[in-house]
DNA sequence: TTGAAAGCGCTAACAC
DNA sequence: GTGTTAGCGCTTTCAA
């Protein structure tokens, strides 16, 4: 491999006017170096860079799932903001399990010059960025215990689960059941809580046996969907609170031969990977998905360029909204016992 | 952050001491250097270590779409394999861009040992592994011009398509469409090629107004299906190349009214994310996903290991195979032109 | 086993 | 605008 001495050589100029020129500056030989740097085959070596500058220009992302669309979107995100501003993005994977994560971490810190977490569990180790001297860290999507040592995007996840709840309400269903996540995942409980709390405000209480507990990804929502109604006594509703897990739950649903919504409905958090593709269309909540990618880069962007360890810790909540389909409905015979949320 | 020679004067020894300890070498003051690690914080500078031994423990897996669950999938063989060898997985997107992607791979070269490579196209540039002192290339899925250069997993694209036409002729279907990629990509032209041959064979030609092409994504999927269904005359089955564009045809087909298998015959290549929740359930070519990737990773390691950069490439192809499903039916009242294929 | 010393390839003063 | 020089943090001879 040529280095930046073999093309100084070629070119007949310093090594450091090679630098120099690859660095952008005016060059008065830039020809002639740039000849050699074609002959030579000449590539700078990104580990002597990064090793003089103390930077990479890389920012590492890691989720707990690629194979969940909604981290693909957030991705895209991410990687649209940082090519605008010069950074490369590479991505890694942990699993949803916090001991690859930690190992990922250990392996990635020194490699790049800043890191989008989407922690695996609320106890994920943030320990190698607390350093006053560690490379910046935006967290997304979840959160981690104790106080807020980093800037974070997140959504309204309570506010979420409490338009879940309020639709199933005022559409008149008092029998309803959740899937949801471990009780370690932030965004999950988040979620959970606004929904129960809802209902509990309303005076209705969700029975343990209509709460289940899946892990995140399509065969916890299958299994978790198969306890709940495969039972003698049905919820009229169904809400799971996240994608996979509601395709889960539609193979469920499938396999029991429940009609969706006449005998139940059904309503998700996220946008499904099936979407536009099957009837009825499902009512979810939703939220920017690229743009929680997007705005997780701004922040680390800002954090790079003005050099701004100190400043505290900045905290964006993006919005959710109700997009109501035919996957919910009205409970027949069901509305009497409305309270001030139904209109009939 | 500390060095390794704050670690070494904190503990008294030599910084090759301290060097030799972390890199596993028999030490006698290992406790004294390990307190002192702990107490400084201390972490190897990856980027000193990478220029010193020339070697980052790290692939790169470049990939067009990693929205894509087909790609999600072969990442997690791929990263499976590496964990088992010590290596780190980092992944980057290239949307299917050839200029993209060509930034991609100049600026990952020099981050890592080897590279996994969907290319975005059959023109992809590989320039930069052809030295013989460049690091090894993989591709993966689909290939490039010209001679062999680098190792490649692929599969039986050509029997894929082969496997999907004589499925549709053996139920008595004539007047077919196909869905397919842009000329330039290997692996749809493979399956093209052989859906369409083995239909000539059979003296049956496709005819140009049913044969579209997609980029590959569901919005291409979407329109390409939209062109060959609301004419007239349409046919009586449609074979699509990939899963994202099998989205994309099933939305059109959807919002034209149109019945599935009674009006139209759908046959898909891969395995589609909506699969397990719709119905009725879609005929397929599958292939072997997290084995594909498993098995790029293995000849990368393979590389690595034994250094053997100057042997001859090899080829890996993986099977297909025909999973037949309700998506698509025997023609009514067709079968009777049928050839030596149809048992009725 | 250990320490001293050289150097991986690059960039950034510094003096001209 | 350019060359000289020092050094980023680590590993690896070499000699002890």
């Amino acid at each position: 491999m040529a280095t930046i001495h073999d093309v100084a050589r070629a070119a007949s100029v310093a090594p450091s006017t090679v630098s120099r020129h690859i660095n952008g500056h005016s060059v008065r030989q830039s020809e002639a170096i740039e000849r050699a740097i074609e002959e030579l085959g000449f590539r700078a070596s990104a580990s002597a860079r990064n090793l003089r500058k103390g930077s990479t220009q890389v920012i590492a992302m890691i989720v707990p799932d690629i194979q969940n669309p909604y981290y693909a979107a957030t991705v895209a995100g991410a990687e649209e903001v940082g090519r605008e501003n010069g950074l490369r993005l590479v991505l890694c994977n942990t699993d949803e399990d916090i001991e690859l994560e930690k190992a990922v971490l250990r392996d990635i810190v020194g490699r790049v010059d800043g890191v989008i977490l989407v922690p695996a569990s609320e106890r994920s180790s943030t320990a190698l960025f607390e350093a006053p001297s560690a490379i910046p860290l935006v967290l997304m999507d979840r959160e981690t215990l104790g106080p807020r040592r980093f800037d974070t995007v997140t959504i309204d996840n309570f506010r979420g689960g409490t338009l879940a709840a309020q639709h199933l309400l005022d559409l008149g269903h008092r029998d309803v059941a959740i899937i949801t996540g471990p009780l370690t995942a932030s965004q999950s409980s988040a979620r959970e809580r606004g929904f129960l709390e809802t209902f509990a405000a309303a005076r209705f209480v969700v029975p343990e046996r209509f709460i289940e507990r899946g892990n995140f990804r399509e065969d916890g929502g299958y299994q978790a969907a198969l306890n709940i109604l495969s039972a003698a006594d049905r919820p009229s509703a169904l809400f799971v609170i996240n994608n996979m897990m509601s395709m889960g739950a539609l193979r469920a649903i499938g396999h029991l031969g429940i009609k969706v919504p006449d005998n139940l409905s059904l309503l998700c958090f996220d946008q499904l990977p099936c979407e536009g593709v099957i009837s009825p269309r499902i009512s979810t909540i939703r939220r920017p998905m690229q743009e929680q990618g997007a705005m997780a880069m701004r922040l680390l962007v800002t954090r790079l360029r003005a050099g701004d360890r100190e400043h505290e810790p900045r905290t964006l909540t993006l919005p959710v909204e109700l997009s109501i389909a035919a996957s919910t409905q009205r409970l027949a015979g069901g509305g009497d016992r409305g309270g001030s949320y139904t209109a009939a």
